[in-house]
DNA sequence: CTGAATCCCTGCCGATACTG
DNA sequence: CAGTATCGGCAGGGATTCAG
């Protein structure tokens, strides 16, 4: 066993949770879940836009305005698809919708809370 | 303003941090620091085994045997190039290196065990 | 044993144009 | 307003081969 300067968990993950122990990349690991919903340029930057609030695709645009129709369409559809957040369509003219994070999704507040604090580190 | 059902940080980041307020994409970003970080097919489970302790080439080929030598080199590379990991040749022949963990390294597994918790959530 | 070099294939993302 | 359709460039990753 090497020396270890700072105590931290030898194990990931649940004490007996078969997929802690996987040996090749599995969509079924939680860790690879969590990185494939965040997966994507621009992502991390649309959730923050959600975690102030609900949003409107124009919203959205003007808050990432280097940001594609395309990608921001991809990126909204991944999202909703991961359970991330909630597409609401307002009925009329002209059409609107909102985006909001699920529970779910502001769930992800600390876990990019803890990516920035690593990447802010040392 | 939105209803939210749960607390949650309004604000990522540090408070006055300009980074987390950037309209598009920044390699200064903490957030995509560490994603950069764990960026890439298999990265996760390299790191795994080495938060274990220390391991050789072999060590890691072995405890992920559908992983490519070329890929797991790529990998050893990237992550020692971000100051994760440690690399120490050892003299004499056959060649031996052992790869660690860095402090800053190790300060990943509460990132990793953050990213399991959201994605064994629901 | 520990890699680096090469080749090819696939998937992402950006730009542009178009629709209900 | 809120998207979709299409295309092209480029980087990621797997297999194979070669080198220190």
């Amino acid at each position: 066993m090497t020396h270890q300067t700072v105590g931290h968990p030898a194990q990931l993950g649940l004490p007996d949770d078969p997929r802690a122990t996987v040996t090749e990349p599995s969509p079924s690991c939680p860790v690879e879940i969590a990185l494939d919903a965040l997966r994507g340029r621009w992502t991390t930057l649309v959730i923050r836009e959600l975690l102030h609030g609900e949003r409107s695709f124009t919203d959205l645009r003007q808050a990432l305005p280097a940001l594609s129709d395309k990608v921001l369409s991809d990126r909204l559809a991944h999202l909703t698809e991961v359970g991330v957040l909630d597409r609401h369509r307002q009925p009329g003219w002209p059409p609107r919708t909102h985006y909001r994070l699920t529970p779910h999704g502001h769930r992800l507040g600390p876990v990019l809370q803890a990516l920035w604090d690593w990447g802010a580190g040392r």
